[in-house]
DNA sequence: GTTAGCACTCTCTTTCAGAGAGTGCTAAAT
DNA sequence: ATTTAGCACTCTCTGAAAGAGAGTGCTAAC
């Protein structure tokens, strides 16, 4: 594949940003047009052609112009695009946005997602913190009406998981008040698996909510334990390649179905290290959905502490620099949220 | 308007029913071949001409075949339809799923969105059950590192909420405790008014905690207060009237837009009785977003206890009797899930 | 190595004609 | 007084044909 003379990277980032803000093909004229090129149309086909055959641009159809492959945009966002950063003044709106949203985790994510949205032009998701190794912190245990009994199971990282039992009798509020409290004596700060050790320390009432409460710690380690906020939906559809109903049902599925985002996000944002932004351009060969999309990814929070996720997803044209620096920002945010909530 | 003789009653119903398996304009020839008529197209153009005029069918342009207006809708989906009923297959098989789901009304909800989707082949949406009055039932103070405090609320009908809290100074769990049994004690079962009026018994950091309190709980009491489930959104880009792209998008801006749904929720369902299924064809020249599509709308739950919303959005163009059937008989076991949670 | 010139290719748009479906009217039949 | 057959007319949809436009790839000159 060879690698890329000066002007060969030059005209490939043209046609990229040209491509992305036309949607059509470009032309070796246009582009000597447009942005006031030092050479002739003709140089620039044939440097095109070179990269054509180096995989990087794609023609439509014979005699039309130029359109980057997926090879091309991973080259550019990879090799040409270098690091771009939001400028001040955004950055200090969407900071200041979260300062007035206070501790609530919710609103951070609701306003995650929305930001995201917004500055990208693309659908985001969100992913509540949660840590990677839930550790008990506190259980309450709550009765309703007859044998009913809420259970609420705080861990650490802030995850909060409520639960409705259905016991074989009643139980009384002051014998689940001291069933709670043994359990948070005993268990403080315990992962599950230290917990599921302790059996033999239980009566029966006991070990009955010992083992929902390690159930619970387990499902909470899932990549998608936490819950999952969307925004944007809509942008997506507004971009042409989005027109044909396939396509935008596909991207929509991503973000949809939990199954596929599950295997989507376990497979590649959290294999790399919270603060690196992961992009993912096409189906990279793996995904078939995401075939006629990109995804910008990246984690955020305190590792050993709590974690989550956030991204994009748009076209394949999709405007890189400005959402991998909005993603790398507001994950940026979010980690500091997720510090100071834990830390001071 | 004058009413309409049985005759045109029949060739109404049937020219949305064509139309709703066809999606093109009804013609008289076709009627009359494909449904067995006892009387010529003639006659049929004779009628339709008349239900034309009286504003339940169009013309797409002249000389086409007809179409059903909104108004047509409405007086099929009111007068003509009947009441249909799910086959008892059908609902046993949704019953089962969830009885499977056990009694984690976040499993619920989610099932409950996708057997929505599914059945109806469109877009879905339940909200949490809350109390449309909300009453404390507990609170829990748990300090994390520093000044950082998690509070969770319990309220009757099974709302939880949580929130963090930084105060002005560290506090030692005791006093976190002892705070939290005092509130325990003198709330129990009161709603955000009472609670005000005791301020006259608590000190500073406990009207602090009171404040944050009332004001959650306040915010339960709103429509929205609960979590929204969505499911199926790519169902509806799979009709063909959403095709248009600006259409599909005004359609899921319902959905999206918390401040949409909550207007649109608060003008209808929350007006209606729980149990009755509301239909809202077209934008009922109110909403100029529903232009393009119909939602089926439901409230379920225990008045008094805890009560959510659900439904479906789809094309106008859409099912009603197997939508409106679903959407009833999902309202009911979750009705019967919510009783079952608060009563015994 | 670069560029001008040019023939060629392929799509996109427009135009036009014919097929097809359906209507609305009139006059006859029931 | 309905109902129906017959018929001219209207409008869309489809496909073919033609022309415009944009762009390429090649060759030969700079």
């Amino acid at each position: 594949m060879g690698n890329l003379t000066e002007r060969q990277k030059l005209i490939l980032a043209l046609v990229i940003r040209d491509y992305i803000e036309e949607t059509k093909p470009v032309g070796s004229v246009r582009l000597v047009k447009h942005y006031g090129l030092g050479f002739s149309s003709a140089t620039v086909r044939n440097e095109m052609m070179a990269l054509t055959e180096k995989g990087y641009l794609r023609q439509p159809y014979t005699s039309a112009g130029r359109v980057p492959t997926e090879e091309g945009y991973r080259y550019f966002v990879r090799q040409l695009m270098g690091t771009t950063d939001l400028p001040t003044m955004t950055k200090q709106t969407i900071a200041h946005q979260f300062h007035q949203a206070g501790l609530d985790v919710d609103q951070w994510m609701r306003l995650a997602a929305s930001v995201l949205a917004r500055h990208s032009q693309a659908a985001s998701l969100v992913t509540a913190p949660h840590a990677e190794t839930a550790r008990f912190k506190h259980i309450e245990l709550i009765g309703a009406q007859g044998r009913q009994v809420l259970m609420v199971l705080v861990l650490t990282g802030g995850d909060l998981r409520q639960q409705m039992l259905s016991l074989a009798e009643p139980i009384p509020q002051e014998r689940l008040s001291a069933v709670a409290a043994k359990i948070n004596l005993l268990c403080d700060g315990l992962d599950p698996d230290r917990i599921s050790s302790l059996s033999g320390q239980f009566d029966a009432l006991e070990l009955d909510i010992l083992k929902l409460v390690v159930d619970d710690m387990r499902h909470t380690q899932d990549v998608l334990g936490g819950e999952v906020y969307r925004d944007g939906i809509t942008h997506v559809l507004a971009e042409p390649e989005f027109a044909e109903v396939e396509v935008a049902r596909n991207a929509l599925r991503i973000l949809e179905e939990r199954s596929l985002l599950e295997d989507l996000l376990s497979r590649t944002v959290m294999t790399g290290n919270v603060g690196g932004v992961q992009v993912l351009i096409g189906g990279e060969g793996t995904w078939e959905e995401l075939r006629d999309c990109s995804m910008v990814l990246a984690r955020y929070g305190a590792p050993g502490l709590a974690t989550g996720t956030l991204g994009v997803l748009g076209p394949i044209r999709m405007a890189y620099g400005q959402t991998i620096s909005t993603v790398r920002y507001v994950a940026g945010l979010l980690s500091d949220l997720v510090v100071d909530l834990h830390a001071e």
